[in-house]
DNA sequence: CACCACAGTATGAACGTTCAAATCGGGTGT
DNA sequence: ACACCCGATTTGAACGTTCATACTGTGGTG
């Protein structure tokens, strides 16, 4: 049974040395003498001592705590890559000795204001933005006043990521289809055909992007044009694209999200009931794994470190120069899996 | 341009008072003459002044921050139940004034670890545990050194989960399946049958239960024992008992999981062709509404309010009769969509 | 032998808040 | 007229840490 909580002074004064002492141990143990240090550090082990993070906070005004925003309703299929993201930072940061705090708010307006809130009333020491646009509120802010941020996901709309001065994360979504349509070729299909979105995002165009490149050494631009469709980001928008695409002598599909491939997939499978569908879908969510369907999963994990590990270098006044780089492009990888059997009618 | 970060001291002699006045505007208002407050009030808004965290805490051993684990690899289709709540509780923290911490953890023992370092360390004041079991470490330990927490989910495998000391807010498995079967059968479906899972868990005897209850004024004990099936909770394993379920006369089913539900979902569309299944999932996970799977939606929302209502309760210190409820129980609610038709062979 | 450099350790002050107790002005009751 | 009380406000101290500075003693140097 702990009596009391044990601080630096009533440490110091059972050790018999001063209370400064033994926060040098903590944070610069190469000032004390190791006969020294040996004995504070076997005090602090015997009596669990902690150092209180509200003292700490209150002179160093750090608080080794970073902030980020849970987004409304993640809603939809593919909503799950941000509670991934979410998944893998708290591990990283950790990792790191931070800790992670979270907030809500209804659009990036509202986040601003948050933020300001956190930083003066908690003075958290950075945060992590998502869905970063150009022209982006928040990042205006942040920048503004010095406040250190990491995103994830490149700024869309805007001129070339690569020249924003502040670091992000982000995937290649053009890798990872074109990976998929070279692994459908090899796998025999000559027209890998691509779903894509109505809706133009920058994602949306990249992926396409990867596909069309990874096709052109095969096929004309014309019959290129002929391979791909358009559909809004839902199952039976896949399976309309499907049939569409089917009908226009594609033998495998590409695409964009899990959802637009549950839905081709579905649609083959009725459509060409002896055939394994060859179909390969994007953000491998968990449908991805419970239907058995091939997707391309994006490093999160890694994501999440770099993520962690920008901020810590800029927090901990690392040399500007030096550092991870600013701005990462992580390409995603093809999971491959056999879809599952779910039995024909007896 | 904010030059420096107001004080409680910059503010009240900005004012003309002092800083214990201030103090008082904010913590105890009625204690404070009304057109000094109102002065003070003007004071603060102009100067967009935010009582520091740090000191306030390093004073009152309070953080106004609650503690959850982020569960490793939720993994499965089901896993986002708890990244749902998660997003509840943030705001329902946020609403009252807490923040929500994240750690993760591999284990409950580890968890325990992490909890009483982020006490000392950090002051926490309350805990939010998921997935409590009879005989629980975690409970223990929190209950032994009178720490806050309440948990999502009752305490499973034990007595009477009524009798517990601590609160804890769940779902209502029983009751929504007893609601799913009745809407099939009031849908014309006599023989209703149910696929739950093969591992015996405390929800999937629950969720069996419920929907025995609601079938037992319609069938004799043998016929019922031929209308459930028992699966691993994957989309492959419902669509096994489906057609088993199926060949026994069963016209509708109500499973424990959309990974379930899903199986059984497309063995009877291939299975039965004409008819669109009549299927009721578990959950009410995104697959679900991507597919048009009807499902049992838990009421999270609710759930997360009652949780930080009931912990906020004890924190501000609220009579022990009064406050509310410590345990509750809460329905699902039957989400019924019409399967999208995902088109047929040209 | 006096002086200085230096490693190692100790001391005073400050971060911004709240608790506990003290102070200040008016009334009121006798 | 005096003691008394009460609402409103102020003052001193403390929470546990780190920064800046001051103090030791030891060994080398002129």
């Amino acid at each position: 049974m702990v009596r009391k909580k044990p601080t630096l002074v009533s440490l110091a004064e059972a050790v018999g040395v001063s209370r400064q002492t033994v926060s040098n141990v903590l944070n610069n143990p190469e000032r004390v003498k190791a006969a020294t240090r040996d004995r504070v550090l076997q005090a602090i082990e015997e009596s669990g001592y902690r150092p209180s993070a509200a003292a700490r906070q209150l002179r160093t005004r750090r608080s080794m705590d970073l902030g980020m925003r849970l987004r409304p309703a993640a809603g939809g299929i593919s909503g799950s890559v941000l509670d991934r993201l979410l998944h893998a930072l708290t591990e990283a940061a950790q990792d790191s000795g931070y800790r992670l705090t979270l907030y809500s708010a209804g659009d990036d307006g509202e986040e601003v204001a948050r933020i300001e809130d956190l930083l003066h009333a908690a003075d958290l020491d950075g945060f992590v933005l998502t869905g970063v646009h150009s022209g982006d509120p928040r990042v205006d802010w942040l920048q503004e006043h010095g406040v250190p941020f990491a995103c994830f996901g490149r700024p869309a709309n805007g001129p070339d990521p690569f020249a924003v001065p502040y670091p992000w994360v982000d995937v290649d979504g053009a890798a990872g289809t074109a990976a998929a349509t070279r692994f459908l070729r090899d796998s025999g299909y000559a027209a890998v055909g691509f779903v894509g979105w109505t809706a133009d995002s920058a994602p949306g165009e990249e992926r396409r992007d990867g596909w069309r490149r990874a096709m052109s050494g095969y096929q004309s631009a014309g019959e290129l044009a002929e391979l791909q469709a358009e559909a809004e980001d839902t199952v039976e928008g896949g399976a309309g694209a499907a049939r569409l695409l089917l009908e226009r002598g594609a033998e495998a599909l590409v695409c964009a999200s899990d959802a637009l491939a549950l839905g081709a997939f579905a649609y083959l499978r009725s459509a060409v009931p002896g055939r394994i569908p060859a179909v390969v879908g994007f953000d491998d969510t968990p449908v991805a794994e419970a239907v058995g369907l091939s997707s391309l999963s994006p490093p999160i994990a890694r994501a999440a470190r770099q993520i962690i590990e920008v901020l810590s270098h800029r927090l901990s006044g690392g040399p500007e120069g030096q550092g991870p780089r600013r701005h990462l492009l992580l390409e995603p990888s093809l999971v491959v899996r056999t879809p599952r059997d779910l039995g024909r009618p007896s």
